[in-house]
DNA sequence: GAAGAGAGCGCC
DNA sequence: AAAGGGCGCTCTCTTC
């Protein structure tokens, strides 16, 4: 060889030149005539083809380039079905066709490109490398697609199912509360009506349909992108399926100025561009990555879970309970034996059994503990993702992330719901061969950012000490004090304090989502009176936040939508206000805010931590759980710290956040380094919670 | 037997 | 009359 004495890289460089050498040229290859292009669709199935398609989009001035896919997977059935339900296995996709519709000074270049032709897929990357705006209807699909080929996604996303779902925040809500005493038939109308819109309204034909354009597929679209599933592997394209592929790319491409005039006009095309679309490409990424079940433990945990489960269903059965896991048959038991007395009660009338109720009157019989017990254990028992049944063909889960999911912008874990597997389950995600998992999470960003919205200083001030809560409880109780304690670090004041310090924390957030002082007096079990006494206090020392808050839910209330940055909560209606809608107003603004400034850390962190080698696996709302060679975690958990904590503060230069770093077992996921906490849990169900 | 409502519990 | 916001998911129970 006459690479002798090179490292390898340079080898592997060199080597990688002499094979490129004859794709390079610089001579000018004839123009292309553009009017010939236009009006026909081209289906591009040769190197030849290829690069006449690469010239025109090179030669072309170039508005935008609407693009899609179609693709099916290497099975014909999804890994797991339940109703409507469907996972398929991401890593196994098999690409058929990709479509681009390039705008080009008021005409339009349509191509379809047969993606199985190996020797093209380089001249759609030269395509895709192009600083211009690609459009695509539901990002995943193609962003599956181009990372399966191994192909890099355009720099310039923008996603019209993001963009039409950014502008229905808070339409149409996932749940509602109890109020229909006073509405009546027409608010069930109009709920069974917002379920069915919530399903449907963001799919692609009817988005067009409501900006008065059409899909050239309108009423078979379902069925024909359905067909790809099925459609073998080998097999021509049909005209009708080009034709398909090349319509969806087109519609896109039509849709977005339209699309981007109404973002505009709902003033929000802004925080879109710069926070939520990459956003999207991001979250994609993440569920591409996806998390590492460890199997054995998953099998110890469910063997033992059966067995504990079984063994404590016996003995409440001993006591006439034949289904430990029925509210209805435990109400019963309550009742007849005279038990329930001081019990609330559900809507149903019968008294409520949540763990809560339980836990306060578990003295009252010992079936109740059991009871308690029974559930905990239940928690995971028929989970698919612990039963491995969502393992993808890489051997790993992969969530579905949604973006702009909840009515306040944060983003929704499905199947699994990673963001709400428990904290003692946390350790059933392990880290594979070589690397470690890391967890950053920010320290109470929503008290921050609530605090810089309303620009409460002394609020800020509080928050900038490093623990609100002990800041808090410090002004809060300063009567109760002794003098000297009111100088203690944040760590003394805790654990000296605990009982104050953790008194605080329900308070704040309570007052922060507009509890009331019952709701602080139940939570805090002391009188209302006291509660009334401590909400009071709070009020005397941070009156510019809570005038602040009250005046913008009202505010909000009139408009007819919260802002959230640089987006919008919107409302359904001009009527009154109920006091629920007035909460979720108010608590939007904060809880979507830190949502977008999460984003954009998340944002920064895809791009900086791919030199590290290291990859986020999962964002939970205000925490980063990544993956890193071990030998970097600790400078790539640093490096996570640096970027959350700087991107809040370059939003509001006024904050001193705080970023915690959990890197002590990083052989799995866990909460605060409790690595053993799902054998704890076995041992003793009740008391590892 | 499927589908939906309600309750309950998990997360932030 | 209840009494803090945002969710996903499973189970029971009821209904068609």
């Amino acid at each position: 060889m006459t690479h002798a004495g090179l490292a390898p890289e340079w080898i592997e460089r060199l080597e990688s030149l002499n094979t490129l050498g004859d794709q390079v040229s610089s001579l000018p290859s004839p123009a292309l005539s553009r009017p010939h292009l236009t009006g026909q669709l081209h289906l591009i199935e040769d190197s030849e083809a290829a690069e006449h398609f690469v010239q025109a989009c090179y030669e072309s001035p170039i508005a935008r380039i609407g693009i899609d896919t179609e693709f099916r997977y290497q099975e014909d059935y999804p890994l797991y079905r339940k109703g409507k339900k469907e996972v398929w296995d991401l890593r196994s996709i098999y690409p058929f066709c990709m479509a681009f519709a390039v705008v080009s000074e008021g005409s339009l270049l349509q191509f379809v490109i047969d993606l199985r032709v190996k020797e093209i897929r380089s001249a759609v990357q030269r395509v895709l490398d192009l600083p211009v705006t690609f459009l695509v209807h539901f990002a995943r699909s193609e962003l599956s697609v181009f990372w399966t080929l191994g192909l890099r996604e355009p720099e310039q996303i923008w996603d019209t199912y993001v963009a039409e779902r950014a502008q229905s925040l808070g339409l149409f809500p996932v749940r509602s509360p109890g109020d229909g005493a006073d509405e009546g038939a027409a608010a069930i109308r109009s709920e069974e009506e917002a379920e069915w819109r919530r399903e449907h309204r963001l799919g692609l034909d009817q988005v067009l349909q409501r900006y008065g354009l059409v899909h050239a597929f309108a009423g078979s679209k379902a069925e024909l992108q359905r067909s790809f599933l099925t459609k073998p592997f080998d097999s021509r394209l049909s005209p009708l399926e080009i034709e398909y592929c090349a319509a969806d790319a087109r519609a896109v491409a039509e849709l977005y100025p339209f699309q981007r005039l109404a973002c505009d006009q709902a003033g929000i095309t802004m925080m879109l561009d710069r926070v939520v679309m990459p956003w999207t490409v991001t979250a994609t990424e993440i569920e591409w990555t996806g998390v590492l079940y460890d199997r054995e433990r998953c099998q110890r945990f469910l063997e033992n879970a059966q067995r504990i489960r079984q063994q404590i269903g016996d003995r409440i059965r001993q006591f006439g309970i034949k289904n430990p896991g029925s509210p209805n048959q435990l109400a019963n038991f309550l009742q007849t034996q005279n038990l329930d007395r001081w019990f609330p009660r559900t809507s149903t009338g019968r008294p409520s059994t949540t763990d809560r109720v339980l836990k306060q009157y578990q003295h009252l019989h010992p079936v109740i503990p059991l009871i308690r017990n029974w559930r905990k254990v239940r928690q995971l028992a028929d989970d698919p993702a612990v039963h491995g049944r969502l393992d993808a063909s890489d051997r790993r889960v992969h969530p579905t992330l949604r973006v702009l999911g909840a009515d306040t912008g944060r983003t929704q874990s499905q199947l699994p719901n990673l963001m709400g597997l428990g904290r003692v389950f946390r350790p059933l995600i392990r880290a594979p061969e070589g690397l470690g998992i890391g967890e950053v999470d920010l320290a109470q960003i929503e008290v921050g950012i609530a605090a810089a919205v309303f620009r409460d200083d002394h609020l800020i001030e509080d928050f900038n000490q490093g623990d609100v809560y002990v800041a808090m409880a410090k002004r809060i109780f300063r009567d109760q004090l002794p003098p000297a304690d009111l100088d203690l670090d944040n760590q003394t004041f805790r654990s000296r304090h605990a009982k104050l310090r953790d008194q605080t924390k329900p308070l704040v957030l309570g007052i922060i989502y507009g509890q009331t002082t019952h709701g602080i007096a139940r939570d805090l079990k002391t009188s209302l009176a006291c509660a009334q006494e401590l909400w009071d206090s709070f009020r005397r020392l941070y009156p510019v936040l809570c005038a602040g808050m009250e005046q913008a839910r009202w505010q909000s209330a009139r408009r007819g939508y919260a802002y959230i940055s640089g987006l919008r909560r919107f409302r359904t209606g001009t009527r009154a206000a109920s006091n629920h809608e007035l909460r979720a107003l108010g608590n939007a603004t904060v809880q979507g805010t830190a949502a977008l400034v999460f984003f954009e850390a998340g944002n920064r962190l895809r791009r900086l931590l791919r030199a590290w080698e290291a990859r986020i696996i999962l964002p939970v709302h205000d925490a980063l759980i990544f993956e890193a060679p071990l030998d970097r975690l600790e400078r790539v958990a640093k490096l996570v710290q640096t970027v959350l904590i700087q991107t809040v503060q370059e939003r509001f230069p006024d904050l001193r956040p705080r970023a915690d770093v959990n890197i002590s077992h990083p052989e799995c996921w866990n909460d605060d380094g409790k690595h053993d906490s799902l054998e704890r849990f076995l041992e003793d169900p009740l008391h590892a919670t």
